[in-house]
RNA sequence: GCCCCCGUAGCGCAAUUGGAUAGCGCGGCGGACUUCUAAUCCGUAGGUUGUGAGUUCGAAUCUCACCGGGGGUGCCA
């Protein structure tokens, strides 16, 4: 497999380049500097290009243009190297081999669903964490996101060479577990026409009745011949089972699965978080006040509660807060299951803990670096231009169900993917729906529809499709064009794990599958009186096929042979 | 008040993370289907990258200040 990408391979000869300068006495000596190389933005400088040379200037005391011209000619040759050429002010570009790249459509083809693949990981094992949404009612909108984001991520981070785990932490102790209990309890009470009333609050959303009745039909009376909090917490671990059943069944609706489900309630029932609290308590970072028991740590502008006071929180099961268990657990991730790196994808709502958990991994003896927090911003949803506020606690909220069921998880998967995750996202229901035919999620699967076809045409006519052809035919600056972009994949990939970028993918795609377009209105695929240049078009589509159908895949989506 | 994110063409967003001439989609205007699927393609119009300073050979990208939008902010989840 690939171990190393075009780019790199190119700084290599660079490298080479400018040490073979100094020894031939071109160049003065000096230390060979962090060699960038960029793919270039116009044909007119060629594919790469490197502005090594500008930063020289200074530390030889010569134009830029100079140290280029005479680095240059001792850049070492290449078989897909073309040719070197000199730019002002300073540049030094590099033109891609059109045999070569004629070549690579086969190499590319052989290569199958591996191509793009690249070994940045070194098999090092990373966790990615994601939606971890509580266990209190459907998978919404907002964590479609976070779902989309997280399992996207962990594609790529597979396809970089790691090891990769994708894993939802259940929040189940607490208050939440118990709002669940005493919502389903006091609705299951109503229905049968026993109202209960407590002074707790409650979830009002709609599925609340529906579980309330699946649970009559279950077990019929029966919690209410028992003594209320023994029900309400028998009705909490119910019901959260039966959320997380909902949850899952969601997240397979958009191609999501996990491969762990960690429940909160272990790392308190295991011990765990009481060996961290004596932990943190020896390194000297609890403190007592209030009542209440602190984190207190010099990185942090302010000490952050890790119990609650008894005097303000009556029940003991409320009175750890989120940080607690996220210090037992990131010592459960980074040193019991000794995971290399834990990637935490979060809503940019709870950015204000990461210092939190950062200066508590410092706390107890964790390299904070094996910590990676993605900050994705929010997703507002609209309706007919209006804002839908959305939040469980009000039962006012619009389900991933609901939109998968109009919508289906291709469009979802890429709409959520198309922005970086820096920037809000405007959610338009309405749009999403009528005009999905217009979404680019179509585009790109129309492309890979489209090869399907000319595939399908060749077999009409009596050729094989999976001929391989002679890549010597492909010289057109279209076949070329198309070449180019697939052999990008692996930067792409690169890119996207170095980052934690997952949003490259679908800019490469759209434009990918642009390439592809342009080569079809180009170059006529199957015809029967060039039967030779036939083959090595089929062989490229085919090759085409292959690469569209690996970025669809990455990104949790469908490669149609027909639409 | 303090912290985080954003501000790029009418609208929504990219820009390989400091490189050359800032791209794509939608919308506008004008074209292309007896040809492998027109869910496509071609042409055209549209920019002082919020404002002002600074750093740098070079800034949409980094620094500072200001303006505007969103989110967070010691016992909520």
């Amino acid at each position: 497999m690939t171990t190393q990408t075009l780019r790199d391979q190119i700084a290599g000869l660079l490298r080479a380049g400018l040490e073979a300068a100094q020894t031939s006495g071109a160049l003065p000596p000096f230390d060979v500097p962090n060699i960038s190389v960029d793919p270039s933005r116009h044909a007119a400088h060629g594919d790469y290009g490197s502005p090594v040379c500008m930063g020289l200037a200074r530390v030889l005391r010569r134009a830029p243009l100079q140290i280029a011209q005479a680095v240059a000619p001792h850049v070492p040759p290449a078989s897909f190297v073309e040719k070197v050429a000199v730019a002002p002010p300073g540049y030094i570009n590099f033109y891609l081999d059109p045999t070569w790249l004629a070549e690579q459509a086969p190499v590319i083809l052989e290569a199958g669903e591996a191509w793009g693949n690249v070994d940045l990981g070194a098999g090092k094992r990373v966790q990615v964490e994601f939606v971890s949404a509580n266990p209190t009612g459907p998978i919404t909108i907002g964590s479609a996101r976070n779902a989309v984001i997280g399992d996207t991520l962990a594609s790529v981070l597979a396809a970089a060479g790691y090891g990769v785990e994708r894993e939802y932490y259940v929040n189940d102790a607490g208050s939440k577990a118990r709002k669940l209990g005493v919502s389903l309890f006091l609705q299951y009470a109503a229905l049968l026409g026993a109202p209960v009333s407590l002074d707790e609050e409650i979830y009002p959303g709609a599925y609340i009745v529906d579980m309330a009745q699946e649970l009559i039909a279950e077990v019929g009376r029966r919690y209410l011949e028992v003594d209320t909090e023994t029900a309400i917490h028998a009705l909490a671990d119910w019901g959260i089972a039966k959320v997380l059943d909902v949850v899952a069944d969601d997240l397979a609706q958009l191609r999501v699965h996990f491969d762990t489900w960690r429940h909160e309630r272990d790392l308190y029932a295991s011990g765990l978080f009481t060996e961290m609290l004596e932990r943190l308590r020896a390194g000297g970072y609890v403190v007592e006040r209030d009542g209440a028991t602190w984190f207190s740590h010099s990185a942090l502008a302010q000490d952050a509660v890790l119990i609650r006071s008894p005097q303000v929180i009556p029940n003991p099961e409320d009175r750890p807060t989120y940080l607690a268990s996220d210090v037992a657990y990131l010592w459960d991730k980074l040193v019991l299951r000794n995971f290399d790196r834990a990637i935490y994808v979060w809503g940019a709502d709870h950015h204000g803990d990461v210092p939190r958990v950062l200066a508590a991994a410092e706390a107890v003896g964790v390299d904070p670096e094996r910590l990676t927090f993605v900050l994705y911003q929010l997703v507002t949803l609209r309706r007919g231009g209006q804002e839908v506020r959305m939040s469980k606690s009000s039962g006012e909220f619009v389900t991933l169900r609901e939109l998968i069921d109009e919508v289906g998880p291709d469009p979802i998967r890429f709409m959520m993917l198309t922005r970086t995750v820096d920037v809000s996202l405007d959610f338009d229901l309405d749009l999403a729906v009528e005009q999905s035919d217009r979404n680019p999620v179509y585009y790109v699967q129309y492309a890979h529809t489209r090869i399907a076809g000319v595939l399908r045409k060749a077999e009409e006519v009596g050729l094989d499709p999976d001929v391989m052809g002679n890549p010597a035919l492909l010289v057109h600056p279209s076949e070329l064009d198309l070449i180019r972009k697939m052999l990008a994949l692996p930067e792409i990939v690169t890119l996207a794990a170095d980052h934690i970028a997952p949003h490259h993918l679908t800019t490469y795609a759209l434009d990918l599958a642009a390439l592809f377009h342009a080569f079809y209105r180009d170059c006529r695929v199957v015809d029967p009186d060039a039967p030779e240049l036939t083959a090595a078009r089929l062989m490229l589509s085919q090759s085409a096929k292959m690469v569209l159908a690996r970025v669809l895949h990455l990104m949790g989506m469908e490669a149609p042979e027909r639409m």
